[in-house]
DNA sequence: AAGCGTTGTGTGACACTGTTATAAAACACC
DNA sequence: GGTGTTTTATAACAGTGTCACACAACGCTT
């Protein structure tokens, strides 16, 4: 009985997908409001009504970014032998950490400020189920041991995650295989340090 | 033979130690260049004409953040045995980073967005230091090997590195405790994953 | 001593930003 | 057709970084 409205859940996906393209191509600080309503044909006042200010979008762009990430994870096979599938999900993490540098940023960076994230932090959490699945597989199997599959499998999402944010953060002159060849290695150390020998 | 200059290193110091104070304790975000230069009795001018710009500004507070940090992991004492100075640097890297976390995410996070810092670099290479000459240390004990000095370094900086960053990250409900056990369980993995049987 | 030239500095304008109050638009109903 | 209600776009507000410009403050020359 009044105004049909336009702004619905198809304007409030466009808007999202609109602003994930933009944050990825040109990071999170290019990404304006008026910007991207207009080019959504609307006014900010649709942002505003959908999800509540620019803080609530980010944290919309958080939760997308690791929903997107988590199939990413889940989209690596798993075989017969757990140490096979823990080298496969931590190429896959690089990989996709370094084709989406600004929305890792938007994930894990400082980038948000004092945004609060906490309600998302599940579903964060829930993108590294193929990996604790994984470790738990190997800990059944025997050839991991020592501590929760809880705590191997925090520890091994340390270590493939502080990797891959140096290697973004800091700038070296070491080629594409020296760089890898590190990421290898430094996940190959944790792999060992919960190997039962 | 002309006006004398107000805009010197002095001001540029205090310019400078009042913005880290700001970025410290409120984020990045928080710093607003108006408010900055209004606070040591000056114009905007002074920032332009001793950084720069914003960008050049935070350039500058990365630097300093590095030394800051470096000076930390410097106090670290050294005693006989590596291992021991291994975990005492990853707890001050910890300490650190828990205590300045704003300064952190400005190292660390995509907070600087599209600035670069590949001249910094290398100063911020060189907080690392302490950590490669106790790794060196280890290797020439004979208790560490299977890798250059550097590459061993590098893993333990990554882990230590990822699990801060994830700490920071991610908001857990769990207490101080079980969070630093978490910590030095993973710091941990990666020592025996380089230490000699 | 007065004026000039030069250099450094603060002021103000510009083009943005996020946010919000307000007024107009678009419908259902009487 | 008028009324009431809800939704929307517009415009104003306060704030930002950046930069051109005009003023201020000195040494030097006349």
């Amino acid at each position: 009985m009044a105004r049909p409205r336009i702004h619905d859940a198809e304007l409030r996906t466009r808007l999202l997908e609109a602003a994930a393209e933009t944050v990825a191509q040109q990071g999170v600080d290019s990404l304006s409001l008026r910007k991207l309503a207009a080019a959504q044909s609307t006014s900010t006042t649709a942002i505003y009504s959908l999800f509540g200010g620019r803080a609530e979008l980010l944290v919309a762009l958080f939760a997308t970014s690791f929903s997107s990430f988590g199939d990413a994870q889940r989209e690596v096979p798993v075989t017969g032998d757990p140490e096979v599938d823990l080298r496969a999900l931590a190429i896959a993490y690089r990989d996709w950490a370094l084709r989406n540098p600004h929305l890792y940023a938007v994930m894990f960076g400082g980038v948000l400020g004092s945004i609060d994230v906490s309600d998302e932090a599940q579903l964060a959490s829930a993108a590294m189920d193929p990996l604790r699945a994984a470790v738990a597989r190997a800990v059944a199997d025997g050839i991991m041991a020592g501590a929760p599959v809880e705590l191997i499998s925090h520890s091994f999402w340390a270590i493939v995650h502080g990797l891959v944010s140096l290697e973004l953060a800091m700038p070296t002159n070491s080629d594409d295989e020296t760089r890898r060849a590190m990421f290898e290695a430094g996940t190959e150390s944790v792999l060992r340090g919960w190997t039962r020998q």
